[in-house]
DNA sequence: AGCACGCCGACT
DNA sequence: GTCGGCGTGCTC
């Protein structure tokens, strides 16, 4: 068959190429398509590395990953390759190759070839990650293209203390070298480390080479992007969840064209086409925001160590209260260990531990800490209160049977909030109204057990009426920004009581908050999992270190265990403490980061099927992993059995799982999807938490 | 995974 | 009568 040409003459058939192509789609095989180059404007020829666009089965516009190229060659009855069995069908030609700033090769796509071996993922399915638009970020219509503006901050180079130099020279030598090399930087509250973090960047830029800033997306504050512009001016970009498609692409390629040498956003914007790195800051790298809690479950502390090697370049991280994963690894010479352990400016605020125990109200303020918010409040002082449980209760209980409200698709006792005035389930999102009469045995009677920030704010309100409080809670920040308005108007010193959950915690300046209140300080204590005390001794350092950071600070933990040694820890600023007691329990128990963890999850919406997919899947890996290296637990029920109306089971895998079995062990969960139809399987690798 | 096809329950 | 729930089958 001859083409004709737009001038009308008939011509040969064109050269064409056969291309392998990794797609998005959790299959272990690459999809053969064809390309004429020269077909269409831009039509170039392809390699492997380029991005294409293809139509995929019933999918309109899928983008996949090159991974061979033939030469083009005249075309010869392309056919689909393989099985043999059904009419052979013509292979589909390519939509579009994507420009040239999107091919993913050099240290990029090693990075993306060691996730999908050490995530047990097909290549395909981790390609999204290095090209805009990321999968889950925000899209918006036509955005506003005009580049972000930041109000313009004191640039100002301060001058450093003894501490953060000594940090700022090893780093110096470091990234002379040219060579990839980590560094923990464990720094207390306060202490400076954004200022090391700035300076090492500067000197990664002076050298020529660039540098990726990450920071859990909760910290991109316009504070601190201001302050990396003033620095940086325009060879800085960030990212972030407000930006539109376009924009992320823009961003992507002036960091592929080299006009924009730092990237700085959330875990996403590891991937970006920085070249030349030379430098790779985690800032809060104990953050589990840097899991990913979807596909690809992969975490970006882990991941940017990968790209560091790859690259020659220096991975810093930084945390006041470092996972006890990267301690591990500094203590054992896998990283430096920079220590900046004074607090500029002011002491660590004073931590007095409250014994609720047979208190009047126990889930409210204690005596104690109602007689120093009034103090702090009649010297005109900030306070803030946390409490981590949102709604007015955490359950409505019957005054008659003593039945709670229960989520008719979770076996979850349901929140009851008071504006608007539902049930609400905190794991679905189920809402009901509060029935007038108990579901289970018709009386009227209920009895709202245990508090929320709802709760605590009604009183606040009756106690200090004169007092200005703002509540910060999920219930509070549904409007876009309207997170950062809170903190920002009490940064301003526009309210007097900051009350709220774990969002008070994170980030931001206060210089006027002299109290902070702790209720149920231990509360997250009871989980039962592996990382509880881990989780409550950084939330705890944490709000402690929003206290007094200009003058004498105070911290009042409300605690039902005052000697549990999470809290004693927390309250004497001991981290060293923490560290050595629960790296001793994870040692004995065989946690990380003494041995690694797998957790394969099963979930049905039937629950003989989810039992049974469960059953047969720990038999086989039984067989198929005996080695005495690895342990399996399980199967178990998960630890909330039934959540959105489906069963849940688990098996966890101790140990060190090779990339050969953690594909075994996939192909072990594909042929279980074949043989139980409704049953789905996470596989999650280093899962951040262990149900 | 995503997307459409196909087959049985509660509604204008 | 049909709207729509989700089981299931396939993807070059």
């Amino acid at each position: 068959m001859a083409a004709v040409e737009q001038d009308g003459r008939m011509s040969g058939p064109r050269p064409v190429q056969r291309l392998e192509v990794a797609l998005p789609v959790p299959l272990p095989q690459t999809f053969t398509y064809l390309h004429v180059p020269g077909a269409a404007d831009e039509a170039r020829t392809v390699t492997a590395g380029d991005l294409v666009e293809v139509v995929f089965g019933r999918r309109r516009s899928v983008t996949g990953l090159v991974v061979a190229a033939s030469a083009p060659a005249p075309p010869a009855g392309e056919e689909v390759a393989g099985d043999g069995a059904g009419p052979a069908r013509r292979l589909r030609d390519i939509t579009r190759v994507l420009p040239a700033a999107y091919r993913l090769e050099g240290e990029r796509r090693r990075l993306a070839d060691w996730m999908a071996s050490y995530y047990a993922l097909p290549l395909g399915e981790v390609v999204p990650l290095f090209h805009p638009p990321a999968p889950g970020t925000t899209l918006r219509a036509g955005g506003r293209a005009a580049p972000e503006r930041y109000p313009a901050v004191d640039g100002t180079v301060t001058a450093l203390t003894p501490a953060q130099a000594e940090a700022v020279a090893d780093g110096s030598r470091r990234l002379a070298e040219r060579a990839y090399s980590a560094v923990l930087l464990h720094g207390v509250t306060g202490s400076g480390k954004t200022e090391v973090y700035l300076t090492l960047i500067a000197e990664a830029l002076a050298a020529g080479r660039g540098a990726l800033f990450l920071l859990p997306e909760i910290a991109l504050t316009p504070q601190t992007l201001s302050r990396i512009a003033a620095r940086f001016g325009d060879r800085v970009a960030a990212i972030h969840s407000g930006l539109s498609a376009g924009q992320r692409c823009r961003v992507h390629e002036l960091a592929a064209r080299g006009e924009v040498r730092v990237v700085v956003g959330p875990r996403s914007a590891l991937f970006a086409p920085v070249g030349d790195l030379g430098l790779i800051v985690i800032d809060e790298e104990h953050e589990s925001s840097y899991k990913q809690d979807e596909k690809p479950r992969y975490h970006a502390r882990h991941a940017a160590l990968v790209r560091g090697r790859e690259c020659g370049a220096l991975v810093v991280l930084g945390s006041a209260t470092p996972d006890l994963e990267s301690l591990a690894n500094a203590r054992a010479g896998r990283y430096g260990l920079w220590e900046l352990p004074e607090r500029l400016g002011a002491p660590m605020p004073a931590v007095e531990i409250v014994d609720v125990r047979g208190g009047a109200a126990p889930d409210g303020l204690s005596p104690a800490l109602d007689t120093a918010l009034e103090e702090t409040l009649g010297r005109g002082e900030q306070a803030i209160i946390f409490y981590n449980r949102r709604g007015f209760a955490r359950a409505l209980q019957c005054a008659g049977c003593g039945a709670s409200a229960a989520c008719p698709d979770c076996d979850i006792a349901v929140t009851y909030h008071l504006r608007p005035r539902r049930l609400l389930c905190h794991y679905c999102g189920h809402t009901r109204p509060v029935p007038a009469a108990c579901e289970a045995c018709g009386q009227a009677a209920f009895l709202p057990s245990g508090a929320g920030t709802e709760r605590i704010e009604i009183h606040l309100q009756g106690r200090f009426p004169q007092a200005r409080l703002l509540r910060l809670d999920r219930d509070t920040t549904s409007g876009r920004d309207s997170h950062h308005r809170i903190l920002a108007a009490f940064a301003r010193g526009e309210a007097d009581i900051l009350l709220g959950t774990q969002m008070v915690a994170k980030g931001h300046h206060f210089p006027g908050v002299s109290l902070v209140g702790v209720l149920a300080a231990d509360d997250g204590l009871g989980l039962p999992d592996f990382r509880a005390a881990e989780r409550s001794f950084q939330l705890l350092s944490q709000v402690a270190g929003r206290a007094g950071r200009v003058g004498a600070g105070r911290v009042l933990l409300q605690a039902w265990q005052p000697e549990h040694p999470v809290i004693t820890a927390a309250a004497t600023h001991d981290f060293a403490a923490f560290a050595a007691a629960e790296l001793e329990l994870r040692r004995q128990l065989g946690y990380p980061p003494s041995r690694r963890l797998a957790r394969i999850g099963i979930a049905s919406r039937r629950q003989a099927d989810a039992a049974a997919a469960a059953d047969a899947l720990a038999g086989a890996l039984r067989e198929g992993l005996a080695d005495a290296s690895l342990t399996l637990l399980g199967p178990a029920p998960a630890v909330f059995e039934r959540l959105m109306d489906r069963y849940r089971f688990q098996v966890l895998i101790k140990g060190d799982l090779s990339a050969r079995r953690k594909e075994w062990v996939a192909g072990c969960l594909r042929s279980l999807a074949e043989s139980y139809p409704g049953v789905d399987a996470i596989f999650d690798i280093d899962p951040v938490s262990s149900y």
